[in-house]
DNA sequence: CAGTGATTTATGGCG
DNA sequence: CCCGCCATAAATCAC
């Protein structure tokens, strides 16, 4: 199944500034980043170095962060998480759920009548 | 959807932020995951606040409310 | 179509 | 000082 990862705004910031920063509402001038979608490219590769390595040395992520175009912090961060992912997975290795769920739970709330 | 949440949510409105080992309880008590159950509290949260535009920006609030929207439980 | 659970980028705190 | 992990936010996916 193709992961549908549409980017809305395309590659171009390549050539100009990172404006990929939503800032906050008004008065407060807080700018996060926005969440980008990595392409199917950027996540094969990070994928396949995860596989070799769970921890990237300080001249590998540069290495890594400069082939795929993507920031250190970005590869840095995507490290992260990828691992946090790993352990979830080899912790949560029993997934008997849906077994016989006798607990049918309807589907959307109701509104108080 | 798992009342045993719903409850501890509408108890907790002032802090909807469960510990680790109120999270395995509820999860415990609602046969889920603690994975499952921390995904519900980070859902219902950000969920509260699109649905539940509050300008005071209080937890509690916004629970009264969308206790209005939703269910009449307890 | 909307609602809901799950997953993916990104932040801030702590050690 | 920078890193990794954690809990979390926010956006988005998948059904």
């Amino acid at each position: 199944s193709p992961r549908r990862s549409l980017s809305p705004d395309s590659d171009s910031k390549l050539g100009g500034k990172t404006d990929d920063f939503v800032s906050g509402s008004g008065t407060t001038n807080k700018t996060r980043r926005r969440r980008t979608a990595f392409t199917s490219e950027q996540l094969l590769e990070l994928e396949k170095e995860f596989h070799s390595k769970k921890y990237l040395s300080l001249t590998e992520r540069s290495q890594i962060a400069h082939n795929l175009k993507l920031s250190e912090v970005q590869v840095k961060i995507w490290f992260q998480n990828r691992r946090a992912k790993w352990k979830r997975v080899k912790a949560g290795i029993v997934h008997g759920r849906h077994g016989g769920d006798p607990n049918n739970k309807p589907k959307i709330i109701v509104p108080i009548p | 959807m798992s009342k045993p949440l719903k409850r501890w949510l509408y108890r907790h409105k002032d802090k909807p932020y469960p510990s680790r080992a109120e999270k395995q309880s509820l999860a415990a008590g609602s046969n889920m995951t603690l994975t499952q159950v921390s995904n519900w509290f980070a859902n219902v949260r950000r969920r509260l606040k699109n649905t539940v535009p509050c300008p005071d920006g209080s937890w509690s609030t916004r629970i009264r409310r969308y206790n209005d929207y939703v269910e009449g439980n307890a």
